[in-house]
DNA sequence: TTATTTTTTTAGACAAGTCTAAATATTTTT
DNA sequence: AAAAATATTTAGACTTGTCTAAAAAAATAA
């Protein structure tokens, strides 16, 4: 139905209003579509016409709903096959997104709906984002990023804002996956970095950059 | 590294040379693509320039060792998609061929070596077709079509040769897979129609047509 | 409010892949 | 061996998506 290229301009849209902004502007969505600004000015004047987005010359786009659906699903479609990719397949979580940038195209919804319930209907992805549902709905995120923790905290790692090969292989280096259990020692006013004890055993120190990149949520106590 | 357009084109003139064809004419790849003599005239050119075929204009092209392992590859990706498709995600064999046109196309060494292992290392896909090995050695068939069968014959049924919805369909709606017995009851004469026995229950005249695209072997006695 | 900088759009070009119509080659028939 | 039929290639055009360079609009600074 839409192209390739198509698609992944309005995932990249919706990525950009998921994170807080209402009317994206040229030259933000050619950044995060690694193109050049007048490359942009071209393809939202296609789905414009298509009415996949509203478009006003100067001023940025905005999608509509058809477009949200279409890139909602892609999105589903993306962490749905990366959760594929981790639990069925072995893969380690910072192999994953690279693969699903090329399934998430992949046009069947009996696939789709099929592979939603092989993986048991999961929620989240290996990185701890939501998997937009098949109403379109995505849960909002009750997790808060770990620079926002408070000394004496008990918390479990959820998920990881910054979803780049490098980042994730340094957090695995350091034995530190979704599910993790993290008790803050101490927060260092001066670099803003934690002290912390990971699951029980190892003890080490995050700077604050990459602090602040980690979701957590308080460890629930199960009665 | 090669288009889905590329891959696809040389898939194709390797169907065409394992059906016994040296040399592949353009008009005959042109059929094959579902496209023009003369779009084929400029994809082979541009094949031959990258060494993906030798190519004599006139007269027809013939696939490199290279061609060769690209197009095996992506017949090899498409086969083991398949598998996957009806093994884990339960869909039937006449609705995998599409799908898997799509997914054969993904670029990932690591997701098709996962893949075959969690498969289990299939050797044959669900229309009975063998999955090209890593090595590129595709076993040929020691099957035989169902019209050269003799009354008396106790058959197993081990694959297709028309792969179409409409013909897998019709199979499946008499009960007929991979896997089925058939004992040959009657062989007619007068319009090569069979009539048989599957599975020691239900008893059918199937047509010469029918027949002739029914790939079985001999069951063999299991000691 | 005018000048300068930044952002966005337009103009024109290019690559991949396809098509139709016309020109050549090759094969088959006479 | 020439004529007719068939197969193949060339020429020119079109679509999608991209780019650079230049023009125009908007935002910011003076
Ligand atoms: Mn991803
Ligand atoms: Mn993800
Ligand atoms: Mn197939
Ligand atoms: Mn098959």
């Amino acid at each position: 139905m839409y192209s390739f290229t198509e698609e992944n301009y309005l995932k990249n849209i919706l990525k950009l209003h998921l994170g807080g902004t209402q009317v994206i502007s040229t030259n933000v969505l050619a950044e995060s579509m690694h193109t050049k600004a007048s490359s942009v000015t071209d393809m939202i004047k296609k789905l414009a016409v298509k009415k996949l987005l509203k478009y006003e010359p100067y001023r940025g786009c905005v999608l509509t709903n058809l477009g949200k659906s279409v890139a909602v699903t892609t999105l589903r479609k993306h962490r749905l096959w990366e959760t594929f990719l981790v639990n069925t397949l072995s893969f380690s979580w910072d192999e994953v997104h690279e693969v699903a940038e090329q399934l998430e195209h992949i046009q069947s919804d009996k696939l789709i709906s099929q592979l939603d319930a092989f993986l048991g209907f999961p929620t989240h992805d290996p990185h701890g984002d939501p998997i937009p549902q098949l109403d379109g709905k995505i849960a909002t995120s009750a997790f808060f990023t770990l620079d926002k923790a408070k000394s004496q905290n008990q918390l479990i790692v959820c998920g990881v804002l910054n979803h780049t090969t490098d980042f994730l292989k340094y957090l695995s280096k350091y034995g530190i996956q979704i599910g993790s259990h993290l008790s803050i020692l101490q927060i260092n006013a001066f670099d803003r970095s934690i002290d912390l004890l990971l699951n029980e055993k190892q003890q080490f120190n995050l700077s604050n950059e990459v602090v602040k990149n980690i979701l957590v949520q308080f460890i629930k106590q199960v009665a």
